[in-house]
RNA sequence: GGCGACUUAGCCAAGUGGUAAGGCAUGGGACUGCAACUCCCUGAGCAUCGGUUCAAAUCCGUUAGUCGCCUCCA
């Protein structure tokens, strides 16, 4: 197994990977709040977390990997995104919230196949798991890790040892209520402590609640992900993913709540993907324009060009986010295609190149996952003296990880109706004829009434070759 | 105010102490009736100031700018 470099949050430090159990991960990824469309931001991290995946099983890894969903939230009161307008038009068509919650899972999950992100192993929703809150919050009470207060239940973060492993945040300078549209509350011991299970909460038309033991309510919005983190992999965790910003005090909170239950350390590697940025700082839905997979798909961009987007970058780096980059991707992207697809069958497995070039390209991934590097070693390969069906397979081989479908875009396997293609042919052989007399009028009239159907054509040194057109 | 990160050519971006990968764009050329595709050629001294070193984009410190987080956007 090759050496794997990974930048970990909890040491502020890139650092060898080395899972609990020897050719085993468990990896745990904050999922989406299921009532809006995700944006591409949004799809960065999970594009990024799918490639960390993925390159841990290339090299040799059984990974499992758990992802919740987020059904349960103040989904009838959320004022402070823009987009409740979506869920209030739902509500006006008579949906439940949990057929809001299945509708936009249902349209996550579309995004990210389209993204070609994997789908976890495991994926939870919240409502699943209610009895194993209540079990875990039952436990910290127990232990005095938690204590009851205006109806709610919160976590004491006095009882821990070190409550800012993540974050180095202090005490006397973290400011409570930052953010104008949040309050400070009361109940509350320490200004660090939050809530497991609330049945008071300003969000009083919370639709889900559940019988609990402090009565009817919902779980606080920690306390899902370590539950159902420990509930399907254990209470030894290799690697925990998320977006940045659920640095503090998400992640910060579920290390407090996790380690007081379990007593002993939970999580040794924090993998954390940097924001997407457009021209007014982090992409957000309640501003600017709000940017999806379907928006990129009308647009006329494979979703694939985005997915290269986000590999082209360091998932460790702010990226900002134009349409000028995404066009340029998306050339590079039709160019990479185009080479591959210009590839023959030719060749016998050069074994030993072909080992040099995935040795560089393992280089570069562990590296702590530089998909930059990596797609430059994937142009190496194609400007190599390697024959075809070596290139062929290294491509291949490389797009277990980077998953841009580059064999399947080159192939253009698109099922072609036979009437249409006995058109096409008939159509190029006249307009070679023209071009032969140089009735350049009529090839050109031939040409125009190909591409009506769709059919663009190329003359190349060794003939017209024709393609259905994209879309 | 505190904490965290980022700053390399027109744009994206690699680089982890020894004299700046790659991609897109640009310009030039080959090919082509034209177009498209393809191929060849074409560029920066690394935000600032200072330090360490024989040697720094790479290490240390300063300043500036950009971004994120600081309790319910997971």
């Amino acid at each position: 197994m090759s050496v794997f470099n990974l930048y970990n949050t909890l040491t502020k430090r890139t650092e060898e990977f080395k899972p609990n159990e020897e050719g085993k991960v468990r990896m745990y990824t904050c999922g989406p709040t299921v009532y809006h469309f995700a944006h591409i931001g949004n799809l960065r991290s999970y594009i990024m977390e799918d490639v960390l995946e993925k390159y841990l099983r290339y090299t040799g890894y059984d990974v499992k990997r758990v992802m919740n969903i987020t059904d349960v939230g103040h989904l009838t009161s959320d004022a402070d995104s823009g987009e409740d307008k979506m869920l209030k038009g739902a509500k006006r068509e008579h949906k439940t919230v949990m057929e809001i919650a299945e509708f936009y899972k249902k349209a996550f999950f579309d995004d990210c196949a389209k993204l070609n992100i994997k789908t976890p192993d495991v994926t939870e929703p919240a409502t699943n798991c209610i009895p194993e809150f209540i079990h875990m919050i039952e436990e910290l009470l127990k232990n005095g890790y938690a204590y009851e207060a205006g109806g709610n239940v919160y976590f004491d973060t006095s009882k821990l040892e070190e409550y800012y492993v993540l974050s180095n945040q202090n005490e006397e300078e973290l400011q409570v209520a930052v953010r104008d549209d949040v309050e400070e509350d009361i109940n509350k011991k320490n200004k660090t402590d939050f809530v497991l299970w609330f049945t008071k909460s300003k969000f009083d038309e919370q639709e889900l609640k559940w019988e609990s033991p402090w009565g009817m309510g919902y779980p606080g919005w920690h306390i899902e992900c370590s539950s159902i983190s420990i509930k399907h992999l254990g209470g030894y965790l290799d690697i925990h993913c998320g977006g940045v910003d659920n640095i503090f005090p998400h992640h910060t909170n579920e290390i407090a709540q996790s380690e007081a239950y379990l007593g002993h350390k939970w999580c040794n590697y924090w993998f954390h993907v940097q924001h997407l940025n457009d021209q007014t700082g982090k992409m957000s839905k309640s501003k600017g324009e709000f940017l999806t997979v379907p928006l990129l798909e009308e647009k006329g961009y494979n979703p694939l060009v985005y997915r290269m987007f986000c590999l082209q970058s360091h998932y460790r780096k702010p990226l900002l986010f134009s349409f000028d980059v995404l066009d340029n991707t998306k050339t590079s992207y039709e160019k990479l295609v185009n080479k591959i697809a210009a590839l023959g069958e030719d060749g016998t497995l050069m074994q030993q190149d072909i080992e040099e070039y995935r040795k560089k390209f393992k280089e570069a991934m562990g590296n702590d996952l530089n998909t930059s590097q990596a797609l430059t070693v994937l142009y190496d390969v194609l400007k190599s003296s390697l024959d075809n069906a070596s290139k062929r397979y290294l491509i291949e081989d490389f797009d277990k990880v980077l998953s841009l479908g580059l064999l399947d875009a080159a192939n253009t396997s698109v099922e072609i109706d036979e009437s249409l293609a006995e058109f096409a042919e008939k159509l190029i052989e006249e307009r070679n004829q023209a071009r032969k007399n140089k009735d350049f009028a009529k090839a050109d009239a031939i040409r125009a009434e190909l591409a009506e159907k769709g059919i663009e054509i190329k003359d190349t040194r060794e003939g017209t070759v024709w393609t259905m057109a994209q879309r």
